[in-house]
DNA sequence: GTGATCTATATCGGGCCAGTATAGATTGTG
DNA sequence: CACAATCTATACTGGCCCGATATAGATCAC
């Protein structure tokens, strides 16, 4: 999923410029499944505009720099399904938590509680973000369901390990 | 999690090549939380055995491209070690199917359907594979649960929507 | 026997991220 | 009230990384 395939789909729902788009992506019904850098979507607009998939309006003000609005047009649109009607790429879970905790041989107990403490942390974070999101429509329901299951049982696994591992400690301990 | 840092984490279990690093990436252990392409393990490696991380030694093969096997060095080891010592970026989930269903009014029903199946079995791949999947150490056995119970919860979320799809396109059809 | 897969290294174009620059407006805090 | 932080807004750069491609003999399956 590129960015300019990103962007195509948000211009779908509204008009927006760079800075809104970067902003639409970390919304909850985005962040979790998609991600985009202002490095990569200001030129993705650039050549979606070259290609004739969006339109630019220049709102110029005085004290800032222009607005540059996109809107989505025919030819994008129909460009945007047709990515979605061909076979997705796949899911990517990239994880150097778990990585790490591969190498927990080589590692102070001490800093393996620490990496634990910090994932359990931003994982809740996560599930919390989705328990509030309000989907706007079927898929976000789903998708934002989806999302909540992973993580869900991501907290379960951890909170059954972590309790495996302070039995352990404690024998260590006696 | 950079590439030079998968390779030397890789390294410190055994020597290899970087066609074996390659490997070694796509085995179970490994396939579900980092990924690395020839196209930047190679140029990893060089960077690496310049900074003095790793030493080479070159198996001089008559019909075929001579073998450079590295090492990971000392230097090399505590590299690694420090890199697991600062705090881990954090875990991306990137999902082009979950970003595909927010736009589901867009697309015909046939096409939802079809998403959602190949999806489901990629998903259940994954999960057997998993199932499979013999850890090596005390931290491949947790890495290996953790995916196991994410793909798991997936699995069955996937299953209630399934049953739920199949309720409303009946519905739909009377 | 012949086509597919395996071993093995390497490069290139293009995509993308993180950081940085710029700059005034607004909001928050002590 | 002063000063800091955050917000709006665009843009570039260095460097990392992926996917495709090139090369080439070996081995295996049918």
């Amino acid at each position: 999923m590129d960015v300019r395939t990103i962007c195509l789909g948000i211009l779908t729902r509204a008009d927006a410029t760079g800075y809104e788009i970067k902003k639409r992506v970390e919304e909850h019904g985005f962040r979790h499944f998609v991600e985009a850098s202002f490095g990569s979507i200001y030129p993705a607009l650039d050549k979606l505009s070259r290609d004739g998939l969006v339109s630019v309006r220049e709102e110029i003000q005085e004290k800032r720099p222009d607005r540059k609005v996109y809107s989505i047009t025919r030819a994008g649109r129909s460009a945007f399904i047709d990515s979605l009607m061909t076979p997705l790429p796949e899911d990517r879970h990239r994880s150097p938590f778990a990585f790490a905790m591969l190498f927990s041989d080589l590692l102070p107990e001490q800093r393996i509680a620490q990496m634990y403490d910090a994932y359990a942390a931003q994982t809740e974070d996560a599930f919390r973000q989705l328990q509030q999101a309000k989907p706007q429509s079927a898929g976000g329901h789903f998708a934002i369901g989806l999302g909540r299951a992973a993580y869900g049982a991501i907290l379960d696994y951890l909170r059954v390990h972590r309790a495996e591992l302070e039995t352990q400690t404690a024998e260590a301990a006696e």
